[in-house]
DNA sequence: TTAATATTTTAGATTTGTCTAAAATATTAG
DNA sequence: CTAATATTTTAGACAAATCTAAAATATTAA
């Protein structure tokens, strides 16, 4: 049923899965940034991966994941996001350090594998980021989550997943004491710049830039 | 410190380690066996391990691991050994099913990983197999451990480790209800074809072929 | 709507790991 | 010790994934 794939094929499987789902018009040059690799590579592959029928593609009017190919992206999204989940709660790695790790982990090929390692967590639904772990089937949670820059003044609200796991925007995060689950309220809009002032709880009030409120994704809760 | 190695380069090393330490007198067909590849490949991979000073080598005259391609050895026996373990202990596999795995985990990079998989462990001597597993120096426990057809003849000893891996072998061993630990007592020689009979605890005799039993290792132990 | 610009694709080369067939060297048997 | 046999190495080719430079196509701006 899933072809066997080269470590290369699934990167680029999930490169194209990524961008899709964040813009819906992938360009060639897009997943040659995302791989950092160059624009006639990532031509190369396209005829490959259709071949085997995994993206639907004709020269120069774009491509799409075929419905083979998203199950593909799934399992390998499910792969990673359960191995960040271990790599956490049980080796106790940071968060903001697995997503490497998780990279190279995701590609071993053994069904079996996943499946006991998503017993053995107990199948969790989230992954350390805030990201949804598909189950067996591909299907995840879908969250009501928000851009923090779209959410109204003084809600209250809580941080559920970030906009990338590069390493830059990560340890920004971590300086400035926001993770997964900061209860976080958004208390001034600056349209100079379109920095933002947040407070957090137990700490006063504080600045931050378009960029990184633009990488924090939220859901509305209570207001206590 | 440790080389940037490719999987390839990585699995060369791992077999001339194995076999240079059951014979010490490596030869390039046998690394050709053991990889399933050809001659060939292992001379061009010799220059390439030679060039990076992991083997010492010349040719025609055969090669071993230098003092650095031991080291490297010994890690990569250190994470397949551990994720054995893992998989055994904490997922549940079979140990008879986790040799393709750790093949394929063996390889990934990070040495944070083995760090924290190993106290996550609790730092465990021996995998599933029996076989030591090396500390993060490459030091391991040496087990005074024998072949089955060299015990004495009522000796009690307890099995710690087979000569292979192979699908084949465990699915006998599984079959004879033969596991690392059981306690097992020889009976009888057999000079016709080498066949010995033995005896393990509440069980009948019964009598298995030289090639089982040369790819049984035991460690005696008090005859109760 | 055409000209300039940007994007994508092709052509041809490179690297890694592999192979077969033939040549070079080593080992073994008589 | 030499001849036959076995092992190892070389030479040259191939597949996967990549690159650069140039060509083809698409998009945009005047």
């Amino acid at each position: 049923m899933i072809a066997n794939l080269s470590v290369t094929e699934e990167n680029y499987i999930k490169a194209i899965y990524h961008l899709q789902h964040a813009d819906s018009n992938v360009t060639t040059n897009e997943v040659a940034d995302m791989l950092h690799t160059k624009a006639a590579s990532v031509t190369d592959m396209l005829k490959k991966l259709k071949a085997k029928k995994i993206v639907n593609y004709e020269k120069y009017k774009g491509f799409t994941l075929s419905v083979e190919g998203e199950k593909i992206a799934l399992t390998i999204v499910r792969k990673h996001r359960l191995w960040e989940y271990f790599l956490v709660e049980k080796l106790q790695f940071g968060w903001d350090e697995v997503h490497e790790v998780a990279e190279e982990l995701e590609h071993i090929s053994s069904i079996k594998l996943v499946e006991k390692l998503d017993a053995f967590l107990e199948y969790p639904k989230f992954d350390p980021h805030g990201d949804p772990i598909p189950d067996i089937n591909g299907k995840m949670v879908v969250q009501p989550q928000i851009n923090l820059t779209d959410l109204p003044l003084n809600m209250m609200a809580e941080v559920t997943a970030v906009g990338s796991q590069s390493t830059e925007l990560l340890e920004l995060l971590r300086h400035k004491k926001i993770a997964i689950g900061t209860k976080i309220n958004l208390k001034k809009k600056f349209l100079f710049d379109n920095s933002v002032e947040i407070k957090i709880q137990h700490q006063a009030a504080f600045t931050i830039s378009q960029q990184l409120a633009q990488a924090l994704f939220v859901k509305k809760i209570p207001n206590e």
